[in-house]
DNA sequence: AGGCTATGATTGATCGGCCG
DNA sequence: TCGGCCGATCAATCATAGCC
């Protein structure tokens, strides 16, 4: 019963973690849409052509970022806050920007 | 393009507390797989059950054969391998989405040019 | 080296929507 | 109204990667 585990011990063996960056653009997504992170079709592809990875890799990184984080949120609250600030800052500099730009063209 | 509104939160404002949305509040109910207080048989229920080789073996086999099962096709298979209809039936049909998941991702795009050690 | 956690992938099964 | 299929997702698990 236990031998016959390795009904196919496959492409499942050589698994390679993400990079920094690809990992960094999936959780900026994740927790900037913290209230429903579930990418369309469109955004999926997008993250995938900026992570160099899959369609599918991008839909099982949410997959399992979604179960996990609902299983122990308590674990991922440094992380989220992280990058929470992270995304204000960005945010705060687009508004920054879009003044600069706005005085700048209505005189 | 729409936007999230959900909530369903505790209240709490807090600019620096993700907060519980509903899609981590989501349970799937329990597999019901053949019964709960059934006829006799020791069939688990509620639990995700492993299909052996021979199963997996057969199954596959007829999946070649044809994508689709037919009624009497799969009364036959689920008698044969000792799983319920419905089984086979999802067996099928999950085994067709990861056939055109191969295709798609067929011709593929990541960038992963790396060293073979 | 050995153990434990983090993480990507797999897969039986569920959910909601569509269709004949 | 009923059952099958699709597409997405869930949830549990596998096997490995990586840190200590």
């Amino acid at each position: 019963v236990m031998i016959l585990r390795s009904r196919f011990l496959d492409a499942r063996r050589k698994r390679r973690n993400f990079s920094k960056q690809a990992t960094e653009i999936l959780n900026e997504y994740f927790y900037s849409h913290l209230s429903n992170p579930y990418p369309s079709e469109e955004a999926k592809e997008e993250l995938a052509k900026k992570c160099s990875i899959t369609v599918s890799q991008v839909s099982n990184w949410f997959g399992n970022k979604r179960i996990r984080y609902k299983k122990n949120i308590g674990k991922f609250q440094e992380e989220a806050n992280l990058y929470a600030a992270k995304t204000a800052v960005t945010a705060a500099h687009a508004v920054a920007a879009a003044v600069q730009n706005n005085q700048t063209n209505s005189p | 393009l729409s936007e999230d509104k959900e909530s369903s939160c505790s209240s709490e404002p807090s600019t620096l507390t993700p907060r519980t949305f509903d899609w981590m509040k989501v349970k799937r109910n329990p597999p019901k797989t053949a019964k709960v207080s059934e006829l006799g048989l020791g069939a688990p229920g509620g639990l995700r059950t492993n299909f052996t080789t021979r199963q997996l073996t057969e199954l596959e086999k007829e999946f070649h054969f044809n994508k689709y099962l037919s009624r009497a096709r799969r009364v036959e298979i689920a008698a044969t391998l000792e799983l319920n209809e419905t089984q086979v039936k999802i067996w099928f049909q999950n085994r067709r989405m990861k056939q055109k998941k191969r295709e798609r991702e067929g011709g593929r795009v990541p960038t992963a040019p790396s060293g073979c050690p």
